[in-house]
RNA sequence: CGCGGAGUAGAGCAGCUGGUAGCUCGUCGGGCUCAUAACCCGGAGGUCACAGGUUCAAGUCCUGUCUCCGCAA
């Protein structure tokens, strides 16, 4: 069961490492984008592309989708990224239970959006988990584990396409271990535990009183949505690309300290110094900022807001 | 048919009420300088997305098509 781009990996390792994948579910289609199409789920496609049968039941709690499950009756059910809570009834079913691919080192960053939260707390480390599911969310006994390293620099697009696919290697070790019977369980400690809520718009405005490093962050783990937002001379921009400088200025925080090719400058909180390198205005495409101060000039010591 | 913005020189933009296509950067040539992402002088480079229409005359108005982007989800 799975939904995003995260779950497709690992459906695709179960596939290659031969299991019997006798169903696979992932949300119904919802009217996505410009001129609002009807979009099938990239787990979906991936599931249609190896013949494999798709599911995606409005409702998980009316028990019809628990009668579906039992119709396949699988011998574990796989989840990554499904979107969903389970029922219980659906949980208990399968003889060798319900698995969850979840990319944080739990019990850190319960929730919808691990890698985001990650990167926006500036952690130097993260990893996926493969626990078995609980009733609560993301909380039950841990199988398996891997630990990787986030580049200061790196954003989330990386990362998670580096996590989904350190998650579909380790899941097919886990199902293998669970074949054999030598798959463990270590049970979280709750008392660590934090929570990693799905991300909003209100989170995308630029606070340049923050610090340098941590406008860098909020840039970093926004990507690419809702994706950080500046007002440069009146115009909301998109900021994809940032580096924090180890200079120091006096002036005061949203100044504009240089415009030119290398880019645009912006005093930050207790006088750190952010560089933007690449934006997007509205309407616009993204660009550099050499390239973006060609066309709107903007003024060495203007303010430049959220 | 969810709402809206945009396609003009290699890049980013301007061009209002229709009448000889502009700006910044880059590029090429020359100059200044110990030197330069600096400065000065000069040059090249555009079927104004595509197809029709209105007009004496269309980048500019009208219609259709293609492409890109933002919002909303």
């Amino acid at each position: 069961m799975g939904t995003p781009d995260f779950a497709v990996p690992s459906l695709q390792k179960l596939i290659a490492d031969g299991h019997e994948i006798c169903g696979v579910f992932s949300q119904p289609d919802k009217p996505k984008n410009r001129g609002m199409k009807l979009q099938p789920t990239p787990v979906k496609e991936c599931a249609i592309a190896n013949s494999i049968p798709v599911f995606q039941p409005e409702r998980l709690k009316d028990g019809t989708a628990l009668e579906l499950v039992k119709s396949l009756s699988p011998e574990l059910i796989v989840v990554a990224a499904y979107g969903r809570i389970l029922p219980v009834s659906i949980l208990e079913y399968p003889a060798r239970g319900c698995i969850n691919v979840h990319s944080s080192l739990l019990p850190k960053y319960r929730g919808a959006a691990p890698i985001h939260w990650a990167i926006l707390n500036g952690e130097t480390e993260t990893g996926v988990t493969i626990m078995h599911m609980s009733e609560a969310l993301d909380a039950g006994d841990i199988i398996a584990a891997v630990k990787t390293a986030i580049d200061p620099d790196e954003t989330v697009e990386t990362l998670h396409n580096r996590l989904a696919l350190l998650g579909a290697s380790l899941l097919g070790e886990t199902v293998s271990a669970i074949g054999m019977g030598t798959a463990i369980r270590i049970p979280q400690n709750t008392s660590d535990s934090t929570y990693a809520p799905m991300l909003s718009r209100a989170l995308s405005p630029m606070e340049f009183s923050r610090s340098a490093r941590q406008l860098h962050d909020q840039v970093r783990g926004l990507i690419p949505w809702p994706a950080a937002i500046a007002t440069l001379g009146g115009l909301r921009c998109k900021v994809f690309d940032t580096t924090v400088l180890p200079e120091t200025t006096d002036q005061v925080s949203g100044t504009v300290l240089t415009a030119d090719k290398t880019g645009i400058t912006v005093a930050c909180g207790g006088g750190t110094m952010l560089r933007i390198n690449q934006l997007q205005a509205d309407g616009g495409k993204r660009m550099s900022a050499a390239d973006y101060l060609r066309g709107h000039p903007l003024e060495v010591g203007a303010l430049v807001g959220n």
